[in-house]
DNA sequence: CTGACTGCAAATAGTTTGCATGACG
DNA sequence: CGTCATGCAAACTATTTGCAGTCAG
């Protein structure tokens, strides 16, 4: 088992969720990839070990993996509801991979100065942002030369 | 007519598609707010005018609308699938009002360092990029003083 | 005139809910 | 043991497609 299944198991524990084989099979396929999937997606990798899994099951374990702030939606390219494991509570963005679908986390970006003068220019109140860049990753842009 | 109705309707014409009273109807709805809409709010307001219209069409016309590039998505703040008129082919992000749905364009954000950053350490060809703020807006902090 | 557009209805896809059964703690 | 979780089926919502009639150019 590897830290990031223990430490969701623990953070669902610690919630008062049950940990259930078939929530054990959604963390397990969510927590070994680094792509993105879609609840179908993810729904036909787990079910390859669990054939007995419902699909139902899986949406409702992403809507509480969501709640908790263990995994995050990813917007660019395609599918607007296409989730990822997410790191520890550190504030990130993604990378994404046009092709592959591969993600790459990064998380020295600096928006505070955008952040600060676009507030003082509209007088908005900031609470979130939303920033994620498309592009296409070394091995993929090897395999069409 | 607004300019943005004018432009929008030569940007039609110029790739071959009919201007109908429908589109006319749905572009003006679009054009005439600077809040985002779904496909069903976009039917509804339409419709007060154009009670024979259908929400068909107006799928249809968003669709023809992003195609040509006249309208751009939100994802920030609930519903994906929610649109919005796009300026004239400029760059730009938006902040969003996660009360009002108010939306406000900048353009003078500068994310070349990073994307190029980026770039160097991962080794991906860079493509695009998603950059929305969420805050709320003056009228919004006002008026839940 | 003629091909593109429209509206309807039906099909499809994606997601949620109700409920009886089963299993974690 | 008492909940909470599961899986099924059905309900919903959102979106797309097929088609015959209509209209812009």
């Amino acid at each position: 088992m590897t830290l990031n299944q223990r430490a969701i198991k623990t953070a669902l524990r610690e919630r008062g969720y049950r940990i259930t084989p078939q929530r054990r099979a959604v963390i397990k396929a969510i927590a070994g990839t680094h792509e993105h999937m879609t609840p179908s997606e993810l729904y036909e990798k787990v079910r390859r070990d669990n054939p007995g899994i419902g699909l139902v099951t899986v949406y409702r374990t992403m809507e509480i993996l969501t709640d908790i702030g263990l995994i995050c939606e990813l917007h660019s390219g395609g599918n607007c509801r296409s989730y990822l494991l997410r790191r520890p509570a550190e504030h990130h963005h993604h990378l994404v991979c046009s092709d592959c679908g591969q993600v790459v986390d990064f998380t020295d970006c600096d928006l505070s100065d955008i952040e600060r003068r676009l507030s003082r220019d509209t007088g908005f109140e900031m609470e979130s942002h939303l920033l994620e860049f498309l592009g296409r990753c070394p091995a993929c842009q090897q395999a069409s030369t």
